[in-house]
DNA sequence: CGGCCAGTTGAGTGTGGTCAATCGTTGTGG
DNA sequence: CCACAACGATTGACCACACTCAACTGGCCG
């Protein structure tokens, strides 16, 4: 539900950043302000003045933090729909990579303010979104603090999966655009682990793997007792 | 900075939300819509109706959720001036429990909604304290995600330190109003693991304990090496 | 005084990390 | 076309950090 239930509020925000009281080129056209970027390439690092704002328009973006020595925190993995960079702080608080060609749409880095400021009848999808990435960073913690490795790997998988669902694709076929390292860095493990936990889900019929980016769930009820956690939603 | 930046952006909120358009009763004064809760109270529970807002006026709240099998995960620690309940979502999304005897002011669900949608000059500060609130989400998962148990207990207290700077408080003189089991929850371990970190940073006289409650940090520089993550703000 | 609860401390264990070797795929150049 | 390098992923052996279980301490209140 967690990135699910953004892509919910998601199609209006896009609307409305396109609205040309919001462009960051009013003159030119939506089509024309597209930017794209290959693999692996940065969208912005953490510390960079934040003067742009993007909409994912195609691909996928990894938004991370790092700490001095050198480990890495994956925040969260952007789809389409997805916005990058929004914020408060006049630097980006987290770099955004791209892990496959990419397309995106930037805005000026105070469009959001100023949707809050001149459209109140559109501000309130825009403090959904906002409170959707709250609610998904908060269920994260939870992940992140009490959940065991294979659990933590049950739940990364489900989650993909309720998003596939959201985007009217096949929840139990997953492709996996983020490498190993990816994954061991959003959930806190070593990539040993990660792959060592996508193994046993192997070899115990509950998942079947494909070239490393394919995941198909055979099971999904020892999938979700796996994840343990009931994520149940009000 | 986390909460500290929340504290920033929290006092104009407050006067948001008094103002007669958005109060709960129009015709009652602040002062008579305050409600009082006894220590180890709870507030709301994950998934009761999300009927009301508050905001905490005095005392703190702890805000959690637990998974089925009773693991807990602590969301944050929420001080005066702080807003709680707020959300999209139709339930709330955490329970809420007050640590020590706390005042707090409630407001009806909607009252966010319709400042939004009201009052556009004053949505700003709103969309500015969910998105604090965003941030510091953000960087406790890389506490979480990434840290020793010694870097947590050192990082929780530098937390603290912040947030006593940014209320004009003594930065070295910490007030622990939540137990080891609180603070073990809120960073993923186990209160015995909190409970010898904090005997090893005494031992090595880098904090000082008096009855478990207080704590005063004897040297600042070493506690922030061994929180080790460059908390460095832009 | 005694019970209760939070916190501390100790001993032993296990999950996940570290280090290292190997495999498989992809892409490049002879 | 094959050889080789480069990279990501897997697997194994070992280890250590944090958890578990348990005993004990200290403060508070009846």
């Amino acid at each position: 539900m967690r990135i699910a239930s953004q892509a919910n509020h998601l199609a209006p925000i896009s609307g409305i950043l396109a609205g040309d009281n919001v462009q960051n080129t009013p003159s030119a056209s939506a089509e024309r302000s597209l930017r794209t970027f290959s693999a692996k390439e940065h969208v912005f690092f953490e510390g960079d003045d934040r003067d742009s704002i993007y909409e994912v328009v195609d691909g996928v973006v990894c938004v991370y933090k790092v700490t001095s020595d050198g480990r890495r925190q994956v925040i969260s993995f952007c789809y389409p729909g997805s916005l990058l960079g929004f914020g408060h702080a006049d630097r980006y608080l987290y770099s955004a990579e791209v892990l496959s060609p990419a397309t995106l749409r930037p805005y000026s880095a105070g469009a959001l303010e100023k949707i809050v400021a001149e459209r109140p009848d559109l501000a309130h999808s825009l403090m959904s979104f906002v409170m959707a990435e709250l609610a998904a960073a908060r269920d994260q913690l939870l992940t992140l603090g009490r959940k065991s490795a294979s659990e933590k790997i049950a739940s990364f998988l489900l989650e993909l999966s309720r998003q596939n669902e959201e985007m009217s694709k096949d929840p139990e076929t997953l492709q996996l655009p983020m490498t190993r390292s990816d994954i061991a860095d959003y959930l806190g493990l070593t990539i040993e682990t990660v792959s060592r936990n996508f193994t046993k889900l192997k070899t115990s019929g509950i998942i079947d793997l494909h070239q490393n980016t394919t995941v198909v769930i055979c099971d999904m009820d020892r999938l979700e007792e796996t994840a343990s956690c009931d994520e149940e939603r009000f």
